[in-house]
DNA sequence: TAGGCTTTCCGTAACGTTTCGGAAGCCCTG
DNA sequence: CAGGGCTTCCGAAACGTTACGGAAAGCCTA
């Protein structure tokens, strides 16, 4: 392993310019910088992050820390998550740490081990909830972290996020332009923050048009298949009391209700108008469902470099207020869409 | 942050002595260590994990190094793979990093890097291929490893494994006593070991009860639901040729392949018989299948323990001959083969 | 009681890096 | 030519931990 002080001697410079001038300070002369990098490279000196941490408090290593046996997971959004943040942060030099929490522990001793260990600078903080104790321990210990969506009632925090309101609001306004009044809402579970706003969305939308919201047409759950699925099954066999239109949080939640349509032999979009958001992953897309899928879209895979980015700054001392970023969605007219019939 | 220095302040020992009390070195008395350790336990002292790595040569951090992008990864397995390791390894008080390379690296400068680094203890190998350059690469520089599967004209590593050569002959031969002579057989990816370990069962049990290895009734591919959907097709439409068995290399394989043979109007155990190899992955289960499989089960589950202890053991020193176990499958038969139609 | 062994402790050095304060050499200004 | 400022360098200290060598105290043995 080649060391600082391999590099000196090789060099005949002190240990100390040899650093400075790896680490881009002013006082180094051009010609030295240029000797210095090129020994460097020569020898495959790799800085020891155990060392720099010990000196400089940081350690280049931020993590994220998940809950609940992976079983629980959706094993496709996981890997999104963790491949995409995993590759952002090796790619910037730094290095990122999974740390599996088993369920029943307490997720904050966890945090608390992590943060006392000295091992990490930071965290990354996926699909936080409304009251999030994570969040409170964090920023009462003063730790830096990015948060993948958003809090309510704090705003001096990093974070990358969709305008969920918005979108919550769009999907329910095509239905009702379309003419649509009873309109089903398969929204994410109850206390995260992205499902509570989208529930917003959708509330303000149909106050806009003077229609009353039915919450027997809700659910709120993980989103998958099975449960749009489901879903699909309970709210619509009643031909009865049956909703017209039908928002999906999700691409599989609403391939799992096309599916669930189906077998009910409704038609979409003659007898049911659909509409989904679509975070673009590639296990189910939405232009190649039948039919073609009328939705908001918003690249998930847009997130891991931003988030990465804002970490990285927040650790680097920059302002939280420089690193928030709502990241636009778009409006793709497709065929599940008609008026309702008459 | 709590430091040995304010331990030992705190209790009126040096620094050394602390030291030794926390690791469990003989020259402690008994009633040292107990106050010792009550006072780390109630000042919330966490050992920095870079000082002891700077000093130790140890960093108590291991990782995974995966290439490709995450979408070519089944999300699936990856889940199962990263959690149950990250699980394991947390419970030691080991870190375990996931580092993605991206495609078209190299992959040996990731692990260079991460090794000169001096940022991890070991690594963990996941699905070795027959002349894998990573295990040529950690093998050359001494970095302790522990592999997932098995590997080729080594013997001195550790490792967990089933035994797929037995696992390739016992598939075979369940279809070959029930009276099939021809039988697909749907493979993992070429290179990997465990494929063609179980190819060379396979060919055992052929040659052992006097058949011929018809090639083209083989499939070698990564293994998912699609792939056994398309080769039960393209085997089995032609009903000239069609062969009467079929080893599926995986559940969801084997799932792919029914939708196949049921696509085409063939019936499960009358028409074709149908064996697979079974990870008992909570995503696709055999014995809900239709019909019931009869497989030979083995549950990848049981590997994250063993893995990380062998690891952990082998940095610890320990002989890797110490940490080599193949761990026994079970066969189980259900309701998917028959005799041949005469 | 002297010598030696065991138990229990401690001071110091070392790991590789960054930071802090200072210092040498040079050029410019008055 | 004295003084000041800039550029470029360096030594020493520090981060928190473990390892090494030694040392004090107690007990046993001869």
């Amino acid at each position: 392993m080649t060391t600082l002080k391999d590099l000196a001697r090789h060099l005949g410079l002190s240990v100390t310019q040899v650093s400075r001038a790896l680490n881009g300070h002013s006082d180094v002369s051009a010609a030295t910088r240029a000797r210095v990098e090129a020994a460097a490279a020569a020898l495959h000196y790799q800085p020891n992050l155990s060392a720099r941490k010990l000196v400089s408090g940081r350690s280049g290593i931020v993590g994220l820390v998940l809950q609940g046996r992976p079983l629980a997971l959706d094993g496709e959004l996981f890997l999104q998550f963790v491949g995409g943040l995993s590759a952002q942060f090796s790619r910037r030099g730094m290095q990122f740490i999974l740390h599996v929490a088993e369920p029943g522990t307490d997720i904050l001793d966890h945090y608390r081990r992590l943060i006392d260990g000295g091992a990490l600078d930071g965290f990354v903080i996926l699909e936080p909830t409304v009251a999030d104790v994570r969040i409170d321990y964090l920023r009462e210990r003063g730790v830096p972290f990015v948060v993948h969506g958003r809090l309510q009632g704090v705003t001096e925090y990093a974070f990358f996020d969709v305008d969920n309101h918005a979108i919550g609001r769009d999907l329910t306004e095509i239905l009702i332009r379309a003419g649509h009044r009873r309109i089903a809402f398969l929204n994410g579970p109850r206390a995260r923050v992205y499902a509570e706003e989208r529930l917003r969305g959708h509330a303000e939308a149909m106050a806009a048009a003077g229609l009353p919201v039915d919450e027997r047409l809700h659910r709120a759950q993980e989103m998958d298949e099975n449960y749009g699925l489901v879903a699909a099954v309970e709210l619509f066999s009643d031909p009865a009391t049956r909703p017209t239109g039908l928002v999906a949080g999700s691409a599989k939640v609403a391939a799992g209700a096309l599916a669930g349509l189906r077998a009910l032999r409704l038609r979409v979009p003659q007898d049911v108008s659909v509409v989904a958001h679509d975070d673009l992953l590639p296990t189910v897309q939405t232009e190649q469902l039948a039919p073609p899928l009328t939705v908001t879209a918003s690249p998930l895979e847009a997130s891991w470099a931003p988030l990465a980015a804002a970490l990285a700054g927040v650790i680097a001392g920059e302002p939280v207020a420089a690193h928030q970023q709502v990241w636009p969605h778009d409006r793709v007219a497709r065929q599940s869409v008609a008026a309702p019939a008459a």
